[in-house]
DNA sequence: CGGCGGCTTGATCGGTCTCAAGTACGGTGG
DNA sequence: CCACCGTACTTGAGACCGATCAAGCCGCCG
């Protein structure tokens, strides 16, 4: 981080510590990456990086929860992916984003310059393999996603409700971390149609709603079914 | 091929040739792996790979065309990419592909055992690089599907059209390799749907339909307005 | 010429969006 | 601790777009 670029400059008082975790790992990545890692903090809907800008550096998820996201001319969004703690994200074809993204809530990232991971990846087939394992993975997802969206509204919000439930611990009460406006636009639905399925989830008993950021499995089965995978 | 999968085995027969091209090229897959690959021979509509089979090659298309598709438990289809003349595809995270791959019609593909190309990317750094980014320009363009994926139909089905063309030789004639079923399962309509928004396209002149498999840009502003993108 | 598959066109239905109020919640200041 | 406010969420009524169901058309090949 020698040279900042703009993207960063305004950005390197978040800068809290400089990671030399060597914790044994598994993982080339996990091990010999997280040492370059600039933690950085993001607050509640700032921007970590724009469609447009270069795209000179990768991220992970640390603490929070960040959305990608692409908008049409007239507004319209589409969140094609939401990222937890230990998820990558920044991963792009070209030298500029073709996406953005923002910390949802308040967040904790690693920032790692993309040119030293290349660099490295290209010395270490380790790490190689590893960065492209976890962008292949990614592609599944979006292939997943793609899935999702030829579905019907309720199918759509309980598969999103199962996969949330799959990242979290094996817990059965999901704590959300977004709003209904970004579940919405990663459904590609509205704000009512989610809230008007949820609250149909909740009528048959599939789930509960202790707060409306929290949601309770009730019956994982008839969710389950309910997702038409 | 020394031990023929059961994926293949049926399939011994359709190989024709072994590629030994030694055209110089600046790209590392295509100079080193090209000789790895077995060219064969997939007629209309025949499988190329399933859901739940093992993920032990790699494909790249040399002629005809390919979709890539998931199916849900009652049967609708989502078509994720078309894979055309120089493209690679059969990329998978796990053991097993977690989609389905059919030639669309009469097609030429070379295949790659998966272990001999990521033998060899662990070896040449600069074929790992390039594995790599076929894989994120992947990940762009399923991220471009789902934004897609959220537009009306008259806009998707122009962005269609586009693509298509963009894909082509710089000509104002689009050949469609696939069927308008195909089309409305890429794009997430049914094939009425398409249907209707490709006629209204022709009635306010955007487009021409010499056949219905070829379609001519008449004005290609129009046609960019009604993208949305 | 007949038949079949792929495509188009028409009429109706239904799910989701839109517009418009309500309600619950979290935070802030008194 | 409570009153207030703003934001997020829910709920309702009606419009609209695309799906569905049903014919008809076209081109191709036997």
């Amino acid at each position: 981080m020698s040279t900042p670029t703009p993207v960063l400059a305004d950005r390197q008082a978040n800068i809290s510590t400089v990671r030399h975790s060597r914790m044994a790992s598994s993982y080339a990545l996990a091990g010999a990456l997280e040492m370059m890692g600039a933690s950085m903090s993001f607050s509640r809907n700032e921007e970590i990086y724009g469609e447009g800008e270069p795209a000179d550096y990768l991220y992970k998820v640390v603490r929070g929860a960040v959305r990608m996201y692409k908008v049409l001319s007239d507004g319209r969004r589409q969140i094609g992916a939401f990222y937890l703690p230990g998820d990558m994200f920044g991963l792009e074809a070209g030298a500029m984003h073709a996406s953005s993204a923002e910390a949802i809530g308040d967040s904790t990232i690693l920032v790692f310059k993309r040119s030293a991971v290349l660099a490295l990846s290209a010395r270490d087939a380790d790490v190689a393999r590893e960065l492209w394992e976890t962008t292949v993975r990614e592609l599944q997802r979006a292939h997943d996603h793609m899935l999702l969206l030829i579905k019907s509204a309720q199918e759509r919000v309980a598969s999103f409700l199962m996969e949330m439930a799959g990242r979290g611990c094996g817990i059965d009460e999901v704590a959300l971390p977004m709003s209904r406006q970004d579940i919405a636009d990663f459904l590609g639905l509205t704000i009512e149609t989610v809230s008007r399925a949820i609250g149909q989830l909740e009528d048959i008993h599939a789930i509960a709603l202790p707060s409306s950021r929290r949601i309770a499995l009730r019956n994982r089965a008839m969710l389950s079914r309910l997702t038409a995978s």
